[in-house]
DNA sequence: TCTCCTATGTATAAGCG
DNA sequence: TCGCTTATACATAGGAG
């Protein structure tokens, strides 16, 4: 495009190579724009230039965040690394410790205890009788 | 570009639409390859169509999660770290369930009470005799 | 570097099979 | 829904200020 064609190689004249960054960034950006526009698609489009500098576009409907979640679910690629698994990993252990104390909870207080069989309501009445009995010691100390 | 002029807004017609976006996105792509190969860009581009289908192109020099960490850099603005913050906080709000739910169960239990009061003595009692008397009306039925 | 210019190469809208 | 064609609009290389 332009006076001439070119190869698609390093420019090696580096300010020929910044001016051609220039224009083409600015050609790549409305592209990106044009297409979210025209087809509603999401688009992410991060550019570094060789002097550091950076240009993006992100469609206006979403955030680059969106974008990425769903380039990982997509894409079966981890983005977030190990320490956000080990974070998962905490939230599912936490998770199973609560629901385990919930029904725990439940037991105590004689609800969902339909499918326990005999020996686990010996025990929970054990359990209980220890707690009342405890709880009624501390009682007796108020008089 | 094309047989006739077309206004840079959503086009309606969905086949159309469709057909565009897939000629669109090529010559997208094409535009990424090259800046990054003419001009030492980096370049990240992930497009998702309407059709949820996801297309990317990353510079072969980098990968798409050094740019993001560029781009954090580069922008100040945070991605993972927003992630890891809303991980975090889901955290300490099953700790804080768990361990509310860890003193509940202890003190039906009978332990850590000494620094009840006497009304929430009577409470746990009650909730104790509860559970006790639906333990011991199930535990009737085996018999 | 940036803007403007403009000849040319490319991308693509519309149509056809 | 594709692939192919072609006329046309657009992007841009090279150059000048």
């Amino acid at each position: 495009m332009g006076r001439g064609k070119i190869e698609i190689k390093r420019i090696e004249n580096s300010s020929n190579r910044q001016v051609t960054y220039s224009k083409r960034k600015n050609g790549i950006l409305k592209k990106a724009k044009e297409i979210s526009v025209l087809c509603d698609a999401q688009v992410s489009l991060i550019i570094f230039g060789a002097s550091g500098k950076m240009h993006e576009y992100i469609s206006p409907s979403t955030t680059l965040i969106d974008v990425l979640d769903r380039y990982q679910r997509a894409s079966g690629k981890t983005l977030w690394d190990a320490k956000h698994e080990n974070l998962s990993n905490e939230i599912d252990r936490l998770k199973k410790e609560n629901d385990s104390m919930q029904i725990e909870l439940r037991h105590l207080k004689g609800e969902d205890i339909t499918s326990l069989n005999y020996k686990e309501l010996m025990a929970l009445e054990d359990a209980l009788e220890n707690g009342l009995s405890g709880v009624r010691e501390k009682k007796a100390i108020f008089f």
